[in-house]
DNA sequence: GTCGTATTTGGTAAAATAGCCAAATAGTAT
DNA sequence: ATACTATTTGGCTATTTTACCAAATACGAC
């Protein structure tokens, strides 16, 4: 692994690690059918408001998202919307766990 | 989001933050490739042995990859090769990024 | 059995993350 | 201007993560 190499991986993984967290993996698959504003977040996630900003945050500054200010709102919205193809294989990651948990009862 | 859908988001972001750490990710790119005992890892990565074996019993418990012990060595493969699919986006989103940039030059 | 190699486990310290609160900022309305 | 709403920022603490070291374990060779 050199060092270009090296920085590829740090620069893919920090995008993954976005998506690493529930809260921030719901929101960005709720701006899938559309954009939200932060409020309206907020309305629908048991968290501080400035808990949910910070996590607005993070996936924007992944890439993930972008964000326009009208008025006193904040609206995001997905910037690269193929993010939740990926979808599709992380569940079938959890059916083979079921998979191999069903098989230990066996 | 009803408590079902709560585990199943933290379910599914499991599986992501274990593929969000560089050297995680990088070690399931080449698990593609084929299966790889941990000294191999350990002699391509700049990193402690015991490293590099909790690193792979992350992704073993996130339930990419399995284990498999041959004699002296404990192979790891890819349980579900699809992961990697998504790593397709995850690039459209590094190029995203490297055209923002570019714009805020211009 | 002992020896050597591969791997995991336990402990620990440093760094990163998450979430809350309070304060600051930005915009609208009156 | 003041008042009100939406959002971000700064500060703080608790928790988690990371990576190293040393010790324990597993296995094959002799």
């Amino acid at each position: 692994m050199d060092r270009n190499e090296k920085a590829l991986y740090e620069a893919k993984a920090a995008v993954l690690k976005a998506l690493g967290h529930p809260t921030r993996l719901w929101m960005a698959e709720q701006l899938a059918k559309g954009e939200r504003c932060v409020c309206e977040f907020v309305r629908e996630i048991d968290a501080d408001f400035s808990t949910v900003s910070k996590h607005l945050l993070i996936l924007k500054q992944a890439g993930i998202v972008e964000d326009e200010k009208r008025g006193l709102n904040v609206y995001y919205k997905l910037k690269v919307p193929c993010i939740l193809n990926s979808m599709n294989c992380v569940e079938a990651v959890l059916a083979s766990q079921l998979q191999s948990q069903k098989d230990l009862m066996k």
